[in-house]
DNA sequence: CGCATTGACATACGCCGCGTATGTGCCAGC
DNA sequence: GCTGGCACATACGCGGCGTATGTCAATGCG
């Protein structure tokens, strides 16, 4: 068995991103202050120097996890997809309706990159964008899609439909302007497919 | 004559938005302390605090102004292009371009959606993402793009230019992967062609 | 089986930065 | 020229972060 010590230590660092995902999703990382995060978890600022080396390597803890759900969800959709077009499709509506989720937006989309910086340079290389580029490279093979820069591409997939999202979650009635989103998104994706059809 | 006492204001207004675009441009948002702000512009908090509410009502500020200049050069760009259809992957590219500036970037993309919230619900609007839209409109009158929501287009369109310009910027040879991402970008945009060409 | 060591976490302290309350000088109007 | 008000400076308190130090328990070794 993993020796005492260590599993106790997975349960102090669980109850601390847990703790803090719920503070970074309601008040914002700034507005988050560690004393009340590890009051939460009912520990103090001492584990979470220890575990995480700071505010930012538990924020950085927090966005691992997510982007680890996140991309879970995303390989989901792509498999229920009846073709690997559909499936690319899947995961850009997936990860706009994932985006339309408070906690996702307020701290993958707005927080993570203004304090970590760009999601490309995170530890974890943010799995969400290879993912997406590993599904654009499978068509690029297949020819269905023009020979693109497969990461450019996926860059620009999830930039745009990051954007919808923000654009989605800010308006007064999000389900009224989803539909538009989605459809300027297929639109959009479109223009990827060899122009022969 | 504007009373001197007015023009003597907007002369401290305009040191201090100049002073906190560095900070903010060079040290982030929230490592620019105000102290260091009004110091260099040889005033102190009390004026800041006077004339724009606190450091967040100075960061709008700074963002309103760098929005009007970006708008400015995004309506230059689109000018000069033979059509307006050209005219708005101009306006994408030059976007592209002026994201990669790290003042751009830092202040307009990363520190104000994180602090002032999504763009879409600036007091100003984001000029840029209108002017997008109404860029797109026009192709949809004259009938070379889809029927999508002008809206909902501009803000893909901007997205995939942003997330395309944070990725370049990310990277260790921007001017290498800059022509992929301009190449990935007018591909997705021709999504938005009518298909009878 | 007892002792030393190490590691996980708590406690204590100082500094910095923000916001506000209060003070001061200088321009406008009568 | 005197007064009121405004633009800005000064002073203060509070909260939050980071670090240095302390404590207790678990491991490893004889």
């Amino acid at each position: 068995m993993a020796t005492k010590r260590a599993q106790m230590m997975e349960e102090t660092r669980a109850k601390l991103i847990r703790a803090a995902r719920e503070a970074f999703a309601t008040k914002g990382y700034a507005a988050a202050s560690m004393d009340d995060i590890t009051a939460d978890a009912g520990l103090t600022r001492g584990a979470l120097y220890h575990n995480f080396g700071g505010k930012q390597g538990l924020l950085q803890a927090v966005v691992d996890q997510i982007d680890a759900e996140m991309v879970e969800r995303l390989i989901a959709a792509q498999e229920r997809a009846p073709s690997p077009w559909e499936g690319l499709l899947a995961e850009g509506v997936t990860y706009i309706e994932m985006s339309l989720e408070p906690e996702v937006q307020r701290i993958m989309l707005l927080d993570g990159p203004a304090v970590l910086g760009d999601p490309s340079q995170w530890p974890n290389q943010n799995a969400c964008l290879l993912r997406t580029a590993q599904t654009i490279q499978v068509l690029i093979d297949e020819g269905t899609v023009k020979p693109v820069d497969a990461e450019a591409a996926a860059r620009l997939i999830n930039g745009a439909a990051l954007n919808a999202a923000l654009w989605i979650a800010a308006t007064d009635e999000p389900r009224a302007v989803l539909p538009k989103a989605v459809e300027a998104f297929r639109q959009l994706a479109a223009g990827l497919l060899q122009t022969e059809r």
